[in-house]
DNA sequence: ACCCAGGGTCATA
DNA sequence: TATGACCATGGG
């Protein structure tokens, strides 16, 4: 549990793969419904449910909750458990016309709005982050398997302390500034997927001496 | 054929 | 509190 600290990977992973501006995302509405469809699924996949989504005009709340749920779950097949999130997407745009619209739910404060998040049908911690630290800009950090995974074998936090308490330590290390908490998810991510392939050029070596990965395959290097 | 993916809910012990 | 089953497609 001594390795380096956790703004100090933060700062050799933006070295490494430089920024990554996320969420890919034309619009806030956009970025919540890929939220819920991204759940335990590669984004790929989510790319074509999107893909159909907007080539029919669908992605908005109102048009979620306009079409039937058998066509729904027709569009999102390709994203998988697709009557799973056809009923989270609905519920989802429930709740969120039902509080007024982006403009009416951007004046809550951050744990107001997380409440709010958490008592809609499907969507639990990790998805009620993404959306406030994607969707509303929120000082919120997202704590996935890769950052439990990474944190433990890179020795900067305890990769199976409970959520919170592994979301406020990154929130403290970052400062609670939401570029940076932007970035320190997105580079995660991006680094669980390229360690994934390219064992000759381990990016990890400079991250950890020995070259742990983010991502969940278990093979060793060298 | 097997494993994994930008999780969450529900039932059970 | 903490496991386990379940949801389901697509790429490696």
């Amino acid at each position: 549990m001594t390795g380096k600290t956790i703004f100090e990977l933060y700062q050799n992973l933006l070295q490494i793969y430089g920024e990554q501006s996320w969420w890919p995302a034309d619009t806030a509405f956009e970025v919540m419904v890929g939220a819920i469809l991204t759940q335990n699924t590669a984004w790929s996949n989510v790319e074509k449910a999107i893909s159909r989504l907007k080539t029919s005009k669908l992605l908005s709340a109102e048009s979620l909750l306009r079409i039937s749920t058998d066509k729904l779950a027709e569009f999102i097949r390709p994203s998988g458990y697709f009557n799973v999130k056809t009923k989270r997407l609905k519920s989802f745009s429930y709740w969120y016309l039902q509080q007024g619209g982006f403009e009416i739910l951007s004046t809550h404060s951050t744990e107001n709005l997380r409440e709010g998040l958490l008592s809609v049908h499907g969507v639990g911690p990790e998805t009620a982050d993404d959306i406030l630290l994607y969707a509303f800009h929120r000082p919120v950090f997202v704590i996935d398997n890769y950052t439990r995974r990474l944190f433990s074998r890179i020795g900067c936090a305890n990769g199976q302390a409970s959520y919170d308490d592994l979301r406020i330590q990154v929130e403290q290390s970052l400062s609670s500034d939401v570029k940076d908490m932007n970035e320190f998810h997105a580079l995660i991510i991006r680094h669980a997927k390229d360690s994934c392939k390219a064992i000759p050029t381990c990016h990890s070596c400079v991250i950890s001496q020995h070259c742990q990965h983010a991502c969940n395959h278990s093979f060793t290097i060298e």
